[in-house]
DNA sequence: CAGGGAATATTGCTGTGCCTATAGTTGCTA
DNA sequence: TAGCAACTATAGGCACAGCAATATTCCCTG
C-alpha cells in the first residue's frame, strides 16, 4: 500500500479535528467529576434544563442527546436515584413519562457549570484571536451543516421535540 | 440559575466543535463497518502501519491511540483473531511484544481508504474554501497545541515512542 | 550477585451503552 | 365495538473499555 497516505492532507485535517476535540472532551469530564457527573450526566442536565419546564419526554431527550432510549432509561435511572431528576407521568398520555431536574440537579448544574465555562474559554475560545475564532466557528458550522446531524446533537437548536403531544 | 447560560457563546462554540465532531465520526463509524472494522480498530491499523515494520509495542499502541493497556490488549487479541495482526516477541525484552499488521491488515486497510478519505473531503474539506479551510485548521492546530493532549492523540506526529529499546 | 523498584502485558471486576424483545397505551378503521 | 398498527418505556443479553491487581522481566544499586 501507498505508506504515503498518512502526509495526506485531508487525514492531517481530520486528526487535528479530533485531537482538539477530544482533549477538550478529556479536560471537560475531569471538571465534570470534581461535581459527580459524568458527560452524558452534564449534557442530560444541560438539555433538560434548557427545555420549558425543564423537562423532556424520555423519547425527546434521547433525540437530542446522542443516546438511545434505552441508554436514556438507565441514565435517568442513576440520575433519580442520585436525586438529580425526577420521573413525572405525561398526564394526557400515559405513556409517556417525564424527566424533570429537580433543585439538587439545577444546583448542581449551577455549581459545575462557572467551571465549565472557564476550560471553554481557557483551552478554546480564549486560544484565538477574535476573528480568527470566528473563521473557525463559521467553518465549524458548515461541516456542521453538511454533515447534518438533526436530532443527534441539535445543541444550538432546541431541535424542536416533534410534537409534545399538548402535554 | 441564569436561563440565558445557553446562549453563552462559549456554549455555542463548544457545541459546534463537538456536532461537527460528532457526526463527521458517525459517518466514519457507518464505511468503516461496511469493511468489518470498528473505529479503534481502524485506528490501531493506521497507526501501526504509518509506524516502522508496520509495528508497535502493546504500550507504545496505547499511547498513540486514546485506549488504556488493557483495551489495547483485548483490541489486538480480537483484530489478532481476525488474522489483521500478530503478536510478535520482542527479543531484547521479553516484557514487551509487538503488535504486527498482517498482510489481511494492511490489504484490509487499503480496502477502506479511499472510502475514508472520500468521506472527509465530501463532508469536511471540501465543503471549505481552501483560505477558509486552512484558517479552519489554525484554528484547531492551535486548540490542539494548547489542550496538548500529548500522547493522547498524535495524530500528525508519531509521537516518538520513547525509546523503541533498540529492538 | 542478590534484592528492590520500575516497567510490561494480561486478567478479573465493574460500569455503561446498544440491540432486541416485551409490555402497556393510543389512535385509526372496519 | 373489536382489532390492528404505531408508539413509548423498560428489561435482558451482549460487547467493550477502564481500573486495580497480578505475574513476569528488566535495571540499578549495594
Amino acid at each position: 500500500m501507498d505508506e504515503n497516505v498518512f502526509d495526506d492532507p485531508r487525514i492531517t485535517a481530520i486528526g487535528l479535528l479530533f485531537e482538539a476535540s477530544a482533549g477538550l472532551s478529556a479536560r471537560f469530564a475531569a471538571q465534570f467529576e470534581e461535581h459527580g457527573l459524568s458527560p452524558v450526566e452534564f449534557e442530560v442536565l444541560m438539555r433538560l434544563t434548557r427545555s420549558p419546564g425543564h423537562q423532556l419526554r424520555m423519547t425527546d431527550l434521547a433525540a437530542q442527546t446522542s443516546l438511545s432510549t434505552s441508554g436514556v432509561t438507565r441514565v435517568v435511572d442513576r440520575m433519580e436515584r442520585d436525586g438529580l431528576l425526577r420521573r413525572r407521568a405525561c398526564p394526557s398520555d400515559r405513556r409517556s413519562s417525564y424527566a424533570v431536574v429537580t433543585a439538587a440537579g439545577l444546583s448542581r448544574l449551577d455549581a459545575t457549570l462557572p467551571g465549565h465555562l472557564q476550560i471553554i474559554e481557557e483551552w478554546f475560545t480564549g486560544q484565538l484571536a477574535p476573528a480568527q475564532l470566528e473563521a473557525l466557528l463559521d467553518g465549524l458550522r458548515r461541516v456542521r451543516d453538511a454533515v447534518h446531524p438533526g436530532a443527534t446533537a441539535g445543541s444550538t437548536e432546541p431541535a424542536q421535540a416533534g410534537q409534545a403531544a399538548g402535554c
